[in-house]
DNA sequence: TTCTCTCAAGAAAATGATTTTCCACAGGAC
DNA sequence: GTCCTGTGGAAAATCATTTTCTTGAGAGAA
């Protein structure tokens, strides 16, 4: 990541020019999701700050993601049905390994080429998009693929490789 | 659609080779997802079955909904927080519009040429995928713009056209 | 036909992620 | 210091979905 440290009190400035107060509970929070490389769920989250704020209560965790998410300095990604936070907002595209569940991203400009061409006959104006694309990560095909998540077994079910 | 009755007939054939008993009520969920355009949720197939049915129960579909996804009949489609059910099984991308929360198909092809580029160098082997298009369908941009539906309004915030 | 045996439907309770409510408190404005 | 609004925390509420439990219906065996 370029300065993480710079961005992290970008985002800080930002909230309290809206007005926010910035306590100790929210730089936690802000914090642990821009140094995170994993596209945290609001639990992990939670877990992560409560290390340094044992008292911290889950809803304030949610409380300050719909914040962050409303001021636009978070985005959210909604993964079978628990959401994930990303301090990345611009759009970009999710590899999504259905054995180890790790989230790897994509660069943006892979989409472009294709929101253009495909869209272009729609008549459908594209504001922003959200894709996943699930399979296996190169560590989990090392490993061999025997051991695939059961949970995710339905899903395999009706897929073919695209 | 192609002859959807003998299409529908052709899943029941699926369902009772499974070992599956053919209850009325599973016929009439079978083919409200069969005869929609709308990718209908789990509440829309209860509400529509209701209207044959007066004392099913909204359990019964999801229970139904569930086998109909493990053998393969039916796909789940995640959006904001709730299932919508697709009768066509082959991924495709979905046009979403943020205004009248109509969801469009997208023809799978669009998907092929970028998923082969884009994944060539990363070492993923992809099996399915997930993508949602946001944005604006025909018809409501020639409405005009202005009732934007609020809920959607954090989601716009952090958007530029893509 | 009658007797099982299993599967399915329906009602109600349980679940899990998230949101709301309520109250006490803390920091800034006056 | 006093007021005022924003905030954190606990607990209750919510919403979609799943599970549990009980009853009944259908298929096959005797």
């Amino acid at each position: 990541m370029e300065n993480t440290k710079g961005f992290l009190e970008h985002l800080v400035e930002r909230l309290r020019t809206q007005g926010y107060r910035l306590t100790p509970q929210r730089m936690a929070i802000l914090s642990t999701i821009v140094y995170s490389h994993i596209h945290p769920t609001a639990e992990e989250i939670y877990q992560q700050v409560a290390a340094d704020f044992p008292m911290i209560s889950l809803a304030t965790v949610y409380k300050t993601l719909n914040v962050l998410k409303n001021l636009g300095i978070v985005a959210e990604l909604q993964m079978d049905g628990s959401s994930h936070y990303d301090r990345d907002l611009t759009p970009h595209p999710h590899l999504v390994c259905v054995q180890c569940h790790s989230i790897a991203d994509l660069p943006p400009e892979t989409m472009s080429k294709m929101s253009q061409e495909a869209l272009s006959t729609t008549g459908f104006r594209a504001l922003w998009y959200d894709i996943k694309i699930y399979g296996l990560c190169a560590q989990c095909q090392a490993q061999g693929e025997e051991t695939a998540d059961p949970l995710m077994a339905p899903c395999l079910f009706q897929s073919q490789t695209i």
